[in-house]
DNA sequence: ATAATATCGTTGCAAAAGCAACAACGGAGC
DNA sequence: GCTCCGTTGTTGCTTTTGCAACGATATTAT
């Protein structure tokens, strides 16, 4: 059987948990690397396992990188955005395994009266305020004004969860240059001069900041 | 004897509402016009009326409007972003009254086991979806790469929230600069091009969008 | 091992954005 | 009505950004 390792069951007994996924409906879908995983309809998604990316492209073509979930992270139409208008998708960065709820089970009271509903509930607050975090720390970097700023903005906080001048980017520059939403040569341009000014030192994915 | 207009206690009875005002150490505070609202820690706050800014100001003295918060609106570090770090503020813009509850009294079980607490909490998840959607929004449109795509993608944003192709901004042109993070009279002139070529008609804060 | 594909690094050029400064306008308050 | 101050509109200049195109270097698949 498998562990149970997603948070939003934190502090739900292996018992109770079996009998939730009865009573909340519950399922699990395995994604391979590159595969494309549909957007949930009134259902919320968990990641179990591996690693997948939100996606936007718009009428020009032009692609953003929204978010990246790992396990733990939730997503569902009706957790975040009006993503049903347009472009989104999501992409598993590796074998993937999401656990599915339907919303209305989670929000609604549980008609069987679990013992331990409300404290999936409480979870599932705390996993969307993880969300709503990852969501703010994106729109600080957007709002920067310039690439160079925002290169900076995003550094300081990788830093800072790695709680060293050293880190490595948790992926490539090309998707670097998609989650600050700017062009990409103009963004490794930027980055040359950073470096030649002495503000970082870089070679492909690794980074020290000096600056700060 | 005050109006129970928020959402946050949907479906919960006048009794038992008053029961849990001191169950779960809530307390309410008035704020003028103009006046610096302070950030909440540990507790979450509810605007009960009025309207609510959250801007940061970075170490350049650039200003960024993030959110304009309505009655129902929720706001508190645990509930959005790591603005602890700097820079971030409230203002209210009109006289407002906020609701502040403890996190910690509405995460966790509630030793009372009120009633409806888990009412509470799933309303709760329904506030935060709407705060996610509207960062989420935010996000989409600071995604854009030039300020003409910025613009377009807000302005259909609130043509379709009004349901028209005419529509007022919320706030002044100063403030969507801020909002869409870009600098002001390149933000104007830019709209200057747009009316040229016919895509909208503006009016100081009155918008007509063409095309689309 | 080799081929195919993705990523990284570079550059010229044109277009857009930022900055600064100032004039015109409008509403709030006296 | 008049003043004051915030908002809106304008413009010249400089810097940054986007775009396109291409070669070099990794990485992955066969």
């Amino acid at each position: 059987m498998n562990e149970i390792t997603t948070s939003l069951f934190d502090g739900v007994s292996r018992e109770e948990y079996a009998a939730m996924m009865v009573c909340f409906k519950t399922s699990v879908k395995k994604y391979r690397k590159g595969e494309e995983v549909p957007l949930p309809v009134d259902r919320v998604g968990v990641v179990r396992g591996g690693r997948i990316s939100l996606y936007k492209t718009d009428v020009d073509g032009v692609r953003t990188l929204f978010e990246q979930l790992k396990t733990g992270g939730v997503f569902g139409e009706c957790i975040g955005s009006a993503w049903a208008d347009a472009g989104f998708f999501l992409v598993a960065e590796e074998d993937c395994e999401v656990l599915y709820i339907d919303y209305e089970h989670i929000v609604k009271r549980c008609p069987n009266a679990c013992a331990h509903h409300s404290t999936v509930v409480s979870n599932l607050v705390r996993l969307m305020s993880e969300k709503t975090q990852a969501l703010s720390e994106h729109l600080e970097i957007l709002s920067r004004r310039s690439t160079r700023e925002k290169l900076l903005a995003y550094f300081r906080l990788l830093a800072a969860k790695n709680k060293s001048s050293y880190f490595t980017l948790p992926f490539s520059q090309t998707s670097l240059a998609e989650y600050i939403c700017v062009d990409r040569s103009a963004m490794v341009r930027e980055l040359g001069r950073m470096s030649d000014e002495g503000l970082i030192e870089m070679e492909r994915r690794n980074v020290k900041l000096i600056c700060r």
